[in-house]
DNA sequence: AGCCTTTCGATGCGGATGCATGGATAAATC
DNA sequence: GATTTATCCATGCATCCGCATCGAAAGGCT
């Protein structure tokens, strides 16, 4: 029952205040502006960067949960951005391929979300503080029990 | 359409990604010993620090939604950990007050929430850091328009 | 007083999440 | 080669969230 530090509950509840003002403000952006959330487009980044990939790839890649991405990949698939495609030597998987449209999408959404991140992160904080909280964030950015 | 900085993409990604880590492993760590998640701890904390308030005020307090805040007073309520007071000089309103049992939840979820803040934080990152993690932080952790 | 605007809090509805589980295939073990 | 074990991905179910909107009551204005 070791009560912690006062800089700690001071960093804790900051570092997941800043996080959620981010990310809302991010997507809020995308979506005023008729485009899908930011996980969409970590999806179509991944696969545009690194070709056709299966789920279970994607999933360590993005850090997301299995259901989670089987889920938003149903999402993308039904909007035409991605296809499924029979894995020929792993019966039980599909590698995903991104759509005409899906390569559009990824295209059409980077502006936006560059903006949004450069307008919640960039202009709020200068060069030299961004590298060190990069610096600083590192290790809590690993998983916990490592 | 400006490419953010190589620092401001990296100190992003870092940001979300230690802020999810941590809060999961603080939910995670309240839900496997069979107790509420986070959200509870800190209207219960809010309440009993200030008092009964109006769900108006946590609001502000909590940076909550307002309908995400009803929702959470109601499940609260339902648990037996709150009331709803009517408010004698606001008919539209009221006050939540804690029961004795809301109160006992408090002192109860705290260890286990202290020690898990300290498991994903306090332990991973020294006095030092954490001072100045905080510090990079404090201007993120307004909202984006200010 | 009578209206208009703002504030307070709840809620219907569609969609997303988390948890657990299931079905199918592949890999390992014997 | 047959049986067990592990991997891959989907999904049923309950819960929760986000958006819009609503009804009720205050507060302002003329």
């Amino acid at each position: 029952m070791a009560m912690p530090a006062a800089t700690t509950l001071l960093a804790w509840t900051r570092l997941l205040r800043a996080a959620d003002l981010a990310s809302q403000h991010c997507a809020a952006t995308l979506r005023s502006l008729g485009l899908p959330p930011p996980e969409w487009y970590d999806v179509l980044l991944a696969i545009e960067r690194h070709g056709a990939q299966r789920p279970r790839d994607l999933q360590a890649a993005l850090a997301t949960e299995q259901y989670a991405l089987s889920r938003l990949v149903d999402r993308m698939v039904k909007a035409g951005l991605l296809i499924r495609v029979p894995c020929p030597d792993d019966a039980r998987g599909h590698t995903l391929h991104l759509t005409i449209e899906g390569r559009a999408m990824r295209a059409a959404m980077w502006p936006v979300y560059a903006e949004a991140i450069e307008a919640a992160l960039g202009a709020r904080v200068v060069e030299e503080d961004r590298t060190a909280l990069a610096r600083l964030l590192a290790p809590l950015a690993e998983p916990v029990s490592a």
